[in-house]
DNA sequence: ACAATATTCAGCCGCATGGCTGAATATCAT
DNA sequence: ATGATATTCAGCCATGCGGCTGAATATTGT
């Protein structure tokens, strides 16, 4: 694995451990899993009593976090959840539960 | 389940991905781990650049969210990985992975 | 063209976080 | 008792985060 690759390792944990860390963010991962995969922003908004602006920027942070991606369907945005991108989370965790 | 206990456990993974949001904290448990599990805060503070008070915080967040113990040997402080702790973040990942 | 719908963009604001420094505490060695 | 060592406590300060509101954008239906 060259320099760069693994730096971009380090940006990818941050950015994902980042996105991890509000309860908000976590609740948004688990609608949309188990909505089968994907949510227009508008249903997801619905989940939560904020202000949707709010919800917002939180999508955004998931997604530039690779756990979320987006594909505008006319006027919604349906967001649909990158699963294999938690699996970092597992690798990282992975360190501690290897076996010998 | 009774509802004080699921509301303790919405508390406990706050606290765990609260705690392994920075970066320097997930840098000690690694550290702390792959030293056979415990480690003197000192030895802790040694790895890092930052002011040893800072490290002392992210200790203090650390064994707030269970995931480091903490036992006074005369006078050190040597801390211990619960790796059991770290299972919890297991268990949240387990809901996108579990088999149908 | 116009209004309604779906969603984001921009900017304000209060609070928490995480760096720092300086002082305090506790234990060990002489 | 004294000083050295190990570590935390207290408090300062800048920055970032996450809530809000109001305006902007884009698409659809009439």
């Amino acid at each position: 694995m060259r320099k760069r690759d693994s730096a971009a390792r380090l940006d990818a944990y941050e950015a994902v451990f980042t996105a991890l860390a509000h309860p908000a963010r976590r609740r948004v991962l688990l609608a949309v899993y188990f909505n089968s995969g994907t949510m227009s922003a508008g249903e997801i908004a619905a989940v939560f009593s904020h202000a949707w602006q709010t919800t917002t920027r939180h999508l955004q942070v998931l997604e530039r976090a690779g756990l979320l991606s987006c594909e505008k369907k006319g006027r919604m945005r349906i967001y649909r959840i990158e699963r294999k991108r938690l699996e970092l989370v597992k690798d990282w965790l992975g360190h501690f539960f290897r076996k010998p």
